[in-house]
DNA sequence: TAAATATTTTAGGCAAATCTAAATTATTTA
DNA sequence: TAAATAATTTAGATTTGCCTAAAATATTTA
């Protein structure tokens, strides 16, 4: 079941990303994600349960089916595997690409999508710090920490960023933070809860308990 | 006007394209080209009037309108420079890309193509030497021959093939024969026709009629 | 040039994806 | 638990893009 439109494409991945964040889903839930009415997402789960990427029982609620769940990482790899083309080699920052890797997502090419990942020497994370499922839907997770729950003295990894906001972006930019940095907690004030960091030998400086919280660190390899 | 579906793009460019071949194109042309109907060209063609992409008179023809044309141009630009990353970065052959392209040229994002155009190094032809518009739809042409008719003991580079067969593919990464690589006439044989050629310094072959006059050549620079 | 043929357009219909308004079912609250 | 409210679904329309069959126009040929 592979012959979907676009826009079945976009309810699958709006679904599996709803499901992600709250395990059930609502009628109103999509619609809000997708711009969309009520009705208009109940079309749709008829037409995507006939097609079995859904489990459907109408006024009880629905799920991604196993095979739903295949079509939508399939998607969200195709998604962060641009992302990372689009930041890596075309020097865009992590706030510009989303727009454009919604269009590439639904580039059909299988072995299109395969070259570009050896291309790009097969990323595990995308810019955003977001894992790249492989070719056959698996995804690396990582066990990590926010930034603020890091105790003093130790050292780890920038993993993944807690918003995507062009603002955050710029002060990461300025402070030379980017996923894989590695931070050590120097010191913690209590008096704002700002935290002292190190990232590399010669760079020392405070940050606030806001930026903290936006970032996540681990210790494993990216 | 930029504003258009897919479709009505698939349209635009197939009616340059046979703009391109012979200047009068008929409703039928366009449907055969489309795999499509004649009824089908008609209610797109009414559209696309509207929009001021053609300049159409029923059962007295059409053409398409200066920014029809411009709109065509894009699309082309964007199909062909797609087609130079998908050969240049991610090793396609040149008979593989072409499906591929069809999709990528849709993207919309005038800012990824004018980035990927700088990525890829501003090239001017594409893998199988057709030219790549600029942004501003510039053609840049080339004074261009077919290598049969190259008088002996001339060089010039080989500047587009006459076919995109993957036949003609094999045979010429075989003869290490690509867009750009200079050629020498040594001889002409009357007897089947067969050119003796130089490509690089100790490469001295002899190539048959049906592959010379595949290839066209160019002193220009490429 | 009139008839035959070919091309193009119109008429009417269908499927995908969307909408609004109304009806149905579920959930909350008094 | 019954009424009020919220969520979901249905009914009926709209737009895009396509189709077939029939009508209108253009072109060719006898």
């Amino acid at each position: 079941m592979d012959n979907l439109s676009t826009t079945e494409e976009n309810y699958i991945k709006a679904i599996y990303h709803l499901q992600q964040a709250d395990s059930t889903v609502s009628t109103n839930d999509v619609a809000a994600k997708l711009n969309t009415k009520a009705a208009s997402v109940t079309d749709m789960l008829k037409r995507l349960n006939t097609k079995q990427v859904l489990n459907y029982e109408k006024y009880r609620g629905f799920s991604l089916s196993d095979e739903g769940e295949r079509v939508a990482l399939g998607i969200v790899r195709k998604h962060r595997l641009w992302e990372f083309f689009l930041v890596e080699k075309l020097q865009f920052g992590w706030d510009e690409v989303h727009a454009i890797a919604e269009e590439l997502e639904h580039i059909t090419s299988k072995v299109l999508i395969e070259r570009l990942d050896n291309f790009l020497g097969n990323p595990k994370f995308d810019p955003h710090g977001d894992p790249i499922p492989d070719s056959n839907g698996k995804i690396q997770t990582l066990p990590q920490i926010n930034l603020v729950d890091m105790p003093i003295g130790e050292t780890a990894k920038v993993s993944a960023v807690g918003s995507q906001s062009t603002e955050l972006l710029e002060l990461l930019t300025h402070k030379k933070i980017a996923i894989g940095t590695p931070i050590t907690i120097k010191k913690k004030f209590s008096f704002d809860n700002s935290l002292e960091i190190e990232t590399y030998s010669d760079q020392r400086f405070t940050i606030s308990r806001e930026l903290a919280l936006a970032l996540f660190v681990t210790k494993q390899q990216l």
